[in-house]
DNA sequence: AAGTGGTCTAGACCACCTT
DNA sequence: AGGTGGTCTAGACCACTTG
């Protein structure tokens, strides 16, 4: 039996959550610990450099490896797009576009969106059921310079963020999350009490460093939550 | 110069993007690409481990490596704890503990933290400030039994997330996030108007395996967003 | 049965940073 | 100047899954 880089990790996992190494302690090189685990300096690597990845301990050259303390909780987080959200719900699924127009950026959304006032932009706003019930309010613009093809894309019957991530998958976002109140419109549009709670989740992407879309996703404060599991 | 997984990886992404490789595609092994790559195996492997740790393809022995399609958006958020979001705001960090109590968990307590009704509890309410305004309240439980030490511990100076960080680390988590209204005896504590929009972060963690803690963090939902920056 | 990814090894060179 | 991590190589064996 050998020891794999599995077990490495394991093992300085343990010595971690024991305090062997505390906050800021410079654990021992690779050199050594593969001498003691009997392993190559490679699975000692590969082991620690997870560790680093998980944001446990930090690596520099010549310095060594330090473990950190005040590290903030990582977590892994993973969006759908509103319908698989549905449907992993269990529930059926609609797509609504309330509205679709094109326009010029003026001053205040081409600064939201990083770009030149004046670019031609593709606006949108949507509604995502859950067995007939409102589900997700969308207000998206997209970039047309980004994706020529949004000029005359219909976005009638596929919602515009599906649409997107099959045309251009792989984008750089940012995504911001927010608890708002409901203001009128929107309200009336998800069926809520103007002035309640809602969840926001607003997103940008870029496509090879240029602006793409800029999407802000409302949902009903009482009826949503995001959930993470576990770090890393 | 040599082909580095770096730049692999960077040559298989652009290809991606370019849709050489539509989704539920199966690129090519791994000996030819390094063939291709003029570069050992095992740099390719890891160029592609990395894309399969991003969610951008999945490798199955034998079948070898498929092109995702339908996948969400994965983004790595870190939570901090409050005294350092506050004091990386550029503002005063305060902290108050409003009460501390030792209790035995009833019947929806055992059951929200996964533990035997009757276990001995340490129940907190607590009151974190930025430049002396209202910034987070947090409404916590901690498992005697997972931390004995809790149960004689003062948590008038120090923010029992701290504590807990300080002594168990590595402890794995469950995160919430919700957007909820204010109760009043919430909204009275952040000076707030009831039913106000609240960010809520619900935390569970624990320890080997062993329920350790139960947080509820509050936030005025118009002074607070959780921002994160991009995938993987 | 065969081919794919998963991992380990031993050795090597390099890049960087601290001393 | 020297020691640390970062990475590459070539070869090997294993584990799994599909045909």
């Amino acid at each position: 039996m050998k020891t794999g880089y599995r077990e490495v990790k394991q093992a300085l996992l343990n010595r971690l959550r024991a305090g062997e190494w505390p906050p800021g302690a410079i654990m021992p090189g690779e050199v050594q610990l593969a001498k003691e685990f009997a392993c190559a300096r490679v699975t000692v690597n590969r082991a620690i450099r997870e560790l680093a990845d998980e944001g446990i301990v930090r690596r520099r050259r010549r310095r060594g490896t330090e473990v950190l303390g005040d590290r903030g909780r990582q977590a892994r987080l993973t969006l759908h797009q509103a319908r698989q959200q549905v449907v992993g719900r269990g529930q059926v699924y609609a797509y609504r576009c309330l509205s679709q127009r094109r326009l010029v950026a003026g001053a205040g959304l081409a600064q939201r969106l990083e770009i030149p006032a004046g670019s031609a932009l593709r606006a949108l706003r949507c509604l995502h059921l859950a067995d007939e019930q409102p589900f997700q309010l969308e207000t998206r613009w997209i970039c047309v310079k980004a994706v020529p093809e949004a000029a005359e894309q219909d976005f009638a019957a596929e919602p515009p963020g599906e649409w997107l991530m099959r045309l251009k998958p792989l984008s750089e976002a940012e995504h911001r999350i927010q608890a708002a109140a409901a203001r009128p419109p929107e309200a009336a549009r998800l069926q809520m009490a103007t002035g309640a709670p809602l969840f926001v989740l607003q997103r940008r992407t870029w496509w090879r460093g240029d602006p793409v879309t800029w999407a802000r996703l409302l949902h009903p404060g009482d009826a949503y939550e995001l959930v993470v599991r576990d770090g890393v």
